[in-house]
DNA sequence: TACGTTTTCTACGCAACGTAGAAGTATCGT
DNA sequence: ACGATACTTCTACGTTGCGTAGAAAACGTA
């Protein structure tokens, strides 16, 4: 289904860090933060975008099914619709779901995993 | 990293289908098949292709890092690099580690985990 | 009603992908 | 050794998704 590009990601990344909805006037001067705080590791260059621009992510965003807006007030709200967890995983679903042999990729799945996943998988499959 | 297009899934998984090393030729009449055999379901379309698009897909994939030929043969014989599972459990590991808080990722992952996933990774998970 | 704010419409550049012709290179039979 | 044949590489075009944003429309308020 949906791959998201780089700035819808950062997007989605503000909405889900904040619980709170967030208009497009907010999200961009989020983004901006992020930019400058010169982290020299990966992050987007400091560059401030327009806010029509944010509107249209939010947008696509939207048609893709991972943001909700309000819009009975006036500057919109955003939202994301699932929390990032929930996203996250209903993608390794989604990927574990395109193989026909999903045991097969469990197995190769679980070879690879860390000690503490391995502890933290054991503990959600322990019960029932 | 990589998200295939649907042409260069196919080849993919014709790939993997298949342990034998394939020509381009070979693919492109195994696309062919495929694409015919009516399958209401998904499918695409009964259009036979050009062995150079095979070809160029097949380059492609070779960047990408998951194709592999052997330049000695003249047909050059293309095969995948890992297997489909070793593939998937890769990506999956890619969409895990792609959010910070991974335990509960896996919560929600478990959470709608099939029975007999759940059998499968708790019997993996015995052990060590 | 006039103005500032917010949203929508439209659009451009770039990259990935599906698609394939044209041109180049290797092979084989004679 | 040479031409016919088979295969590969080069180049390219159309489409789509994304980053980006200006222009235009809609809205709310003084």
């Amino acid at each position: 289904m949906a791959s998201l590009g780089e700035l819808e990601r950062a997007v989605m990344d503000l909405l889900w860090a904040g619980q709170e909805a967030a208009t497009a006037n907010t999200l961009r001067d989020l983004l901006a933060q992020d930019s400058e705080a010169g982290d020299g590791s990966a992050g987007h260059q400091g560059k401030d975008l327009a806010v029509t621009t944010v509107l249209t992510v939010l947008s696509r965003l939207e048609k893709k099914g991972l943001v909700e807006r309000e819009r009975g007030t006036r500057p919109h709200r955003y939202q994301a619709v699932s929390s990032r967890a929930d996203h996250t995983a209903e993608l390794m679903h989604e990927v574990l779901g395109s193989a026909p042999d999903r045991e097969a990729v469990l197995a190769r799945f679980i070879g690879s995993v860390t000690e503490s996943e391995a502890a933290t998988l054991r503990k959600l499959l322990g019960y029932n």
